[in-house]
DNA sequence: ATCCTGGGAT
DNA sequence: ATCCCGGGAT
C-alpha cells in the first residue's frame, strides 16, 4: 500500500496512465529523440491531431537532425505548412543546424546542453530529456500545472507561471524511480489534456477522485486575477502576417509587391506585418531584386 | 509584459 | 459568431 500522499497521486495517475494514454508514434519505443524533439516543438502550438500528419511527413522526409539541418531554412517553413506560429518551423531548422554542428548530429540529454539552443525553453527541454531519454526531471506544462493546482493545492487554476516554483511542485510529487517518474510526467500532462482540462474538467472519469484536492474542497471558484482577453485575431497584424507567409509558402517565384498589395487593403498594416516577417527572418528580398521569398 | 497563428470548442 | 489556447523569445 502506498504510505504517502504523494505516492498515491503518481501511483494513481500512472496506472491511469498505462490503461488509457492515446497511442502516438513519438511514444513508441522505437521513437528517436529527433522524432521526439520535433513532436515537442509541433506541440507546443498544436493539438495532437493536427500535429499527426504533419509529423509523419516531417520524419520521413528528414529522419535526422543532419537531414534537416542539410536543408534552406525556407524548406521547413514551408513544409511547417498551416501549423502556425512559422518563427518555430526557423527555430526547428537553426536547432537541427545547431545539433549537427555542435552536437555531432545527436540530440543532447543534457537540460542545460538542450536550453541552449534555439527555440528550445524550459519545458522542451525538460521533455526531450526525460521522454527521450528517461532522465528524471520535473516537465512542466500547462497541463501539468493546472492538474497540481486541483489536485494538491485545491484550486480551480494555477496561479501565474512561476519557473521555479512550478519546477518544486512537480519534482515534490515526482516518483523517485527514473521509470516511473518518466511515465508520471507523461501521465500527469495527458490526465490535463484527456479529462482535468480547463473548461470543463470530466471529474466523473477522473482517477484522482478520491485524492483531488479540489474536489475535497467542494470545487471552488478560481479567485485570482484574470488573465488579459487576447486581441481578436481577424483583422489583427497576426492575421496579415498569415496571409503573407501563406503567399509565400504556394509562390514558387518571388511575390512582388503588386502580389503582396492586393492581400490586404490596408497598406500601413501590410507595410508592418511585412517588415515584421523580414525581421524575424521569415521572408527575405529576393537577391535577384524583385519582390520576396521564403529564406 | 507582449507578441506570435490558425483551428476547434462553445 | 465568439472564445480560448500556449511555449519561447524579446
Amino acid at each position: 500500500m502506498p504510505e504517502t500522499a504523494t505516492e498515491t497521486l503518481s501511483e494513481t495517475v500512472n496506472a491511469w496512465f498505462r490503461e488509457h494514454a492515446r497511442e502516438l508514434p513519438w511514444r513508441e519505443p522505437g521513437c528517436s529523440a529527433w522524432g521526439i524533439l520535433v513532436s515537442e516543438f509541433m506541440l507546443q502550438q498544436t493539438p495532437v491531431a493536427r500535429v499527426l500528419p504533419q509529423w509523419q511527413a516531417w520524419l520521413e522526409r528528414w529522419p535526422t537532425p543532419a537531414a534537416l539541418a542539410a536543408v534552406p531554412a525556407g524548406e521547413a517553413v514551408r513544409a511547417w505548412n498551416r501549423l502556425g506560429y512559422p518563427r518555430r518551423a526557423l527555430w526547428l531548422h537553426a536547432c537541427a543546424v545547431a545539433i549537427t554542428e555542435q552536437h555531432a548530429g545527436v540530440v543532447p540529454a543534457d537540460v542545460d546542453a538542450l536550453l541552449a539552443l534555439p527555440g528550445i525553453g524550459p519545458y522542451t527541454a525538460r521533455a526531450v530529456a526525460a521522454f527521450a531519454y528517461g532522465v528524471r526531471v520535473p516537465v512542466v506544462d500547462t497541463n501539468v500545472r493546472r492538474v497540481l493546482a486541483r489536485a494538491v493545492d485545491g484550486q480551480a487554476e494555477p496561479g501565474p507561471p512561476s519557473a521555479t516554483r512550478d519546477l518544486a511542485a512537480m519534482a515534490a510529487v515526482l516518483p523517485v524511480d527514473e521509470a516511473e517518474a518518466r511515465v508520471f510526467n507523461a501521465g500527469a500532462m495527458e490526465l490535463g489534456a484527456i479529462v482535468c482540462t480547463a473548461r470543463a474538467p470530466r471529474c466523473v472519469d477522473c482517477p484522482l477522485a478520491s485524492v483531488c484536492a479540489w474536489r475535497a474542497a467542494g470545487y471552488p471558484a478560481y479567485n485570482g486575477p484574470r488573465r488579459a482577453v487576447q486581441k481578436k485575431y481577424e483583422g489583427s497584424d497576426r492575421h496579415v502576417r498569415g496571409l503573407i507567409m501563406r503567399e509565400l509558402r504556394a509562390a514558387h517565384a518571388p511575390v512582388t509587391d503588386a502580389e503582396l498589395d492586393a492581400l490586404w487593403t490596408d497598406d500601413v498594416q501590410l507595410a508592418r506585418a511585412l517588415s515584421g516577417l523580414l525581421a524575424d527572418g521569415l521572408a527575405v528580398r529576393d537577391p535577384g531584386g524583385e519582390g520576396y521569398v521564403l529564406p
